[in-house]
DNA sequence: AGATTCACG
DNA sequence: ACGTACGTGAATCTA
């Protein structure tokens, strides 16, 4: 053997997989791309994990080949080269000369033969070759030096067929596919084959009998006298089949394998290319860093170290060193009005005059993240008011799918250029630094101007959507009542947490203990693949659920093993165990900074369907199902000896919201008339009365509605309870009887997303849902059931906003010294002094009630305690 | 960096 | 026929 290596590609077959395998995308003249850009990855991902010294990718020259001389019909029936794809052909070639890599097409032959006859004279040569397509005939091909990889469902997913995966998947020989492609026929292909024999058939044939030919000159001992009768009456068929799906190695090609040496890429030509294609991710790749940057324009600003005077009307940039604002040092401040751009670097900013501006709402500021800017001047003893427009929620309000929240990529959504990324000033990983005060000056000036320029087409934008009320009178205040929140803190008790994590650490040693023991041997029980080997392989338990990478240990899957060995209670309560300690003891207490507190983010601008996502820690999901993990709350405690913590949650809000929006009558008149919802949807579903109702049904009911929230299908209700499909679809099939405005209103939902490109809330939030018409099932049905969840989740997330703004007015109102500290999606969290508490049992609901008015009634619980746990 | 698992609503 | 429930974040392992 050799250290060459040679990749022999089928180009056609590549094409078209990459074709039907992504969504159709088009560059800015309208011209498809999805092939190309599928081809590109593919081929990015082969060379990199190949290394290979020489490749070819080989195509199909015209219509006619050899083969259409043994049989006219050969690939007849097929549609014809949709024009989307056809017209991606020439770029494709342009792509691969670009990349330096040879490509050959023969007429008469298909690149199958270009490729069988290389593999040939490769393998006498003793080279190792790699053939790549998407068509599983290549892999008669198979040797020893020979593996050839078929693509799945993505482009860069690949099957690797050597002479054990032949054997393991069919039982056969890599010659065998042939005649089992002589049996069974090929549909694609137009090859008949045998009519009646399939796979299955095939393969048994093969194993007995090894050949088509064999199986004939056998015919009499095959069992079967319907299989028989159709062998026999199909014999010609069968010999014509095989001969068809044979692969030519000895086509008379006139390249030959000294032709293939990999040059490697051109840049220039290749940056061109996807240019042309607008293939941005793939320009910006590190190969191409040193053929020049896009330049930015040049950008005018002075650095100021002491203030004299600030416009009244200006975009402010707080330039920070990280993207915890909680943490983060202030490096300084841009403001950028008609008087030009000024950068006061941090020193420089407590100055009076800074202050005073800052503090003045009659000096009008747009900003860049009000929050951020907000919860980092703090730390500085700075204010900060006067904010009348904010770059990140007023993207994220346009469309919430695409705003990240580096100031850049916001920008660049208005084709708007001029800003570095931050990751290009200051660096990704391990090479993050701080540039000079110059370059970080610049940045932030950048910053500033981006939102002095933009703010008008931005809020043009909104009005036209008719989003504007949303922004500004929900979205905008409800930042600063986050930023206060932040600020604020919640108080957790390390002792507390310590004293469980000891607990813990003790009783995980010995489960530990008695899972080796268990298992006969040590092992990571934090690793799914060596867990895997335990219980699959040693253990020989029954693999129930399989994930790309090998066997599932998920807890739906042990739950299902619990009875066939002992070890499977132990790994359960390890697992919830050492989740406790890893994420929430030792993870929280890395959280706590000097004041005893923890300070969340709210990120405001990050879910697509409005709701708020929490990090650093996430304080949304503290556990509370099990009682184990509930404890975990009794570490978070009020700020002040003798205050309490006061809980308010909707209950029901997601199915309040669903009632109000489709109107149907039966389960407004549920919530009207304060029924259990579940109970109800039980009585209809198994059509009892009210007291015939047993939890079991309640239970089956309770998941239904889950599943209406979710965008109902009867699979993942089938799962979910454990029950066949069918069952399943019958209970979905009775609900939708007894709630047909429901039905009535999930069908309306899915064709205006499908006519418009996105869905709404009550409030007018968006989402679009590009893959709503998508062709393929699973992409659309996927977009399908988001575009009837949307509406429900956001518009309960609109209320909550809607209702912390209002309790931030109410509570100053009262003159309370309560404070609002945490939402979790439809609870709101307070602490205040204890004779507080029954202010906050009345006023609380009242106001979180009427957030909104809808045609049924909101309720809300409340209760409260000496720590989170005991708020219950 | 991506996959897996599991915590919450 | 297709094969997933909606929305999140953190820890850990593996490549």
């Amino acid at each position: 053997m050799t250290n060459e290596k040679l990749l022999l590609l089928d180009g056609n077959s590549l094409a078209y997989r990459a074709f039907f395998a992504l969504p159709p995308l088009t560059n800015q003249h309208g011209i498809h791309t999805n092939a190309v850009y599928g081809f590109t990855m593919m081929l990015d991902k082969i060379i990199a994990e190949e290394q290979p010294t020489k490749i070819l990718v080989a195509f199909d020259a015209g219509k006619k080949t050899f083969r259409h001389t043994t049989f006219t019909d050969y690939k007849g029936g097929r549609q014809k080269t949709p024009p989307e794809l056809s017209e991606q052909f020439p770029y494709i070639r342009k792509l691969i000369d670009a990349y330096g890599i040879a490509r050959y097409e023969l007429d008469m032959y298909e690149a199958d033969d270009i490729i069988g006859t290389l593999a040939k004279e490769a393998e006498e040569k003793q080279l190792n070759v790699v053939i790549v397509s998407g068509d599983k005939d290549l892999t008669q091909l198979v040797t020893n030096s020979t593996t050839v990889y078929i693509t799945r469902k993505g482009m860069t997913d690949l099957d690797v067929y050597t002479p054990a995966f032949v054997a393991e998947k069919y039982g056969l020989t890599p010659a065998q596919i042939i005649d089992m492609k002589g049996l069974m026929g090929d549909a694609s292909d137009n090859i008949p084959g045998v009519p009646g024999v399939g796979e299955k058939t095939a393969i048994k044939l093969l194993t007995a009998y090894g050949t088509v030919e064999a199986v004939y000159e056998n015919i009499d001992s095959v069992s079967g006298a319907k299989l028989k009768e159709k062998l026999i009456a199909n014999e010609q068929q069968a010999y014509m089949s095989k001969q068809l799906a044979t692969i030519h190695t000895a086509a008379p090609i006139t390249i030959t394998i000294d032709d293939l040496a990999y040059a490697g890429v051109n840049g220039e030509e290749l940056r061109a290319i996807y240019q042309e294609l607008g293939f941005k991710k793939l320009l910006d790749k590190t190969e191409f860093a040193d053929v020049e940057e896009e330049p930015k324009s040049d950008i005018q600003y002075s650095v100021v170290t002491d203030v004299n005077a600030l416009p009244f009307e200006a975009a402010v940039h707080v330039e920070l060193a990280s993207d915890n604002y909680h943490t983060s040092d202030v490096l300084g401040m841009a403001i950028a009005s008609n008087e030009g751009i000024q950068y006061i670097p941090v020193e420089a900013m407590n100055s009076d005059v800074v202050r005073q501006w800052l503090e003045d709402d009659m000096a009008i500021k747009y900003v860049t993240d009000r929050k951020a800017a907000q919860a980092a001047l703090a730390r500085i003893d700075l204010p900060l008011e006067g904010v009348a427009f904010d770059l990140l929620l007023a993207t994220y309000i346009v469309n919430p799918s695409l705003s990240g929240d580096d100031v850049a990529t916001l920008v660049a959504e208005f084709d708007y250029r001029d800003v570095e990324s931050n990751d290009d000033v200051y660096g990704k990983g391990a090479k993050r630094a701080i540039p000079s005060q110059d370059d970080v000056a610049k940045h932030a000036s950048r910053k500033a101007f981006a939102v002095w320029t933009l703010r008008d087409a931005i809020e043009a934008r909104l009005h036209e959507n008719a989003q504007y009320d949303l922004y500004y009178d929900l979205e905008l205040p409800l930042a600063r009542i986050l930023g206060h929140m932040e600020t604020a803190g919640i108080t957790v008790s390390k002792d507390t947490l310590q004293a469980m994590g000891d607990e813990l650490r003790e009783r995980l040693q010995k489960i530990e203990a008695a899972i080796y023991d268990a298992a006969g041997e040590q092992f990571n029980i934090n690793s799914p693949k060596q867990l895997g080997v335990i219980l699959f392989d040693k253990l020989g338990l029954p693999v129930i659920k399989k994930t790309k990478t090998g066997y599932s240990t998920a807890a739906d899957v042990l739950d299902k093993l619990k009875g066939e060995h002992a070890i499977i209670e132990h790994i359960l309560l390890y697992r919830q165990l050492a989740k406790l300690q890893s994420t929430y003891i030792e993870g929280l207490i890395k959280e706590i900074h000097d004041d005893g507190k923890v300070h969340t983010r709210f990120q405001q601008a990050l879910t697509s369907t409005g709701r708020l996502s929490s990090v650093e820690p996430n304080l949304q999901n503290i556990p509370i199902r099990l009682e184990e993990g509930r404890k975990i709350r009794q570490a978070f405690v009020p700020s002040h000896p003798d205050w309490y913590l006061f809980a308010a949650d909707y209950s029901q809000i997601e199915l309040r919201v669903l009632a109000h929006m489709c109107q149907d009558p039966a389960l407004v008149e549920a919530f009207n008339t304060g029924m259990d919802i579940h109970t109800r949807t039980a009585m209809d579903v198994f059509h009892v009365g009210a007291d015939e109702v047993d939890a079991n049904m309640r239970r089956t009911a309770k998941a239904v509605n889950f599943g209406i929230v979710y965008g109902i299908s009867d699979y993942g209700l089938s799962q979910n309870l454990s029950i066949p499909r069918q069952e399943a679809a019958e209970f979905i099939e009775r609900y939708l009887k007894s709630f047909p405005g429901v039905q009535q209103y999930m069908d309306i939902v899915v064709k205006q997303a499908k006519v418009n490109g996105y869905v709404t809330t009550m409030l007018n939030r968006r989402r679009y849902l590009p893959d709503i018409n998508n062709k393929n099932f699973n992409i659309r049905s996927f977009a399908e059931r988001t575009a009837m969840n949307m509406p429900i989740q956001g518009s309960a997330a609109d209320i909550i906003k809607k209702a912390m703004i209002d309790m931030d007015v109410r509570l100053r109102a009262e003159g309370l010294q309560s404070t609002l500290l945490l939402q979790v999606h439809d609870e709101l969290i307070f602490e205040g002094p204890k004779e507080e508490m029954d202010v906050l049992a009345r006023i609380v609901p009242e106001v979180m009630e009427q957030a909104v008015k809808l045609s049924v009634p909101l309720k809300v619980d409340v209760s409260y305690g000496k720590s989170w746990y005991d708020a219950k």
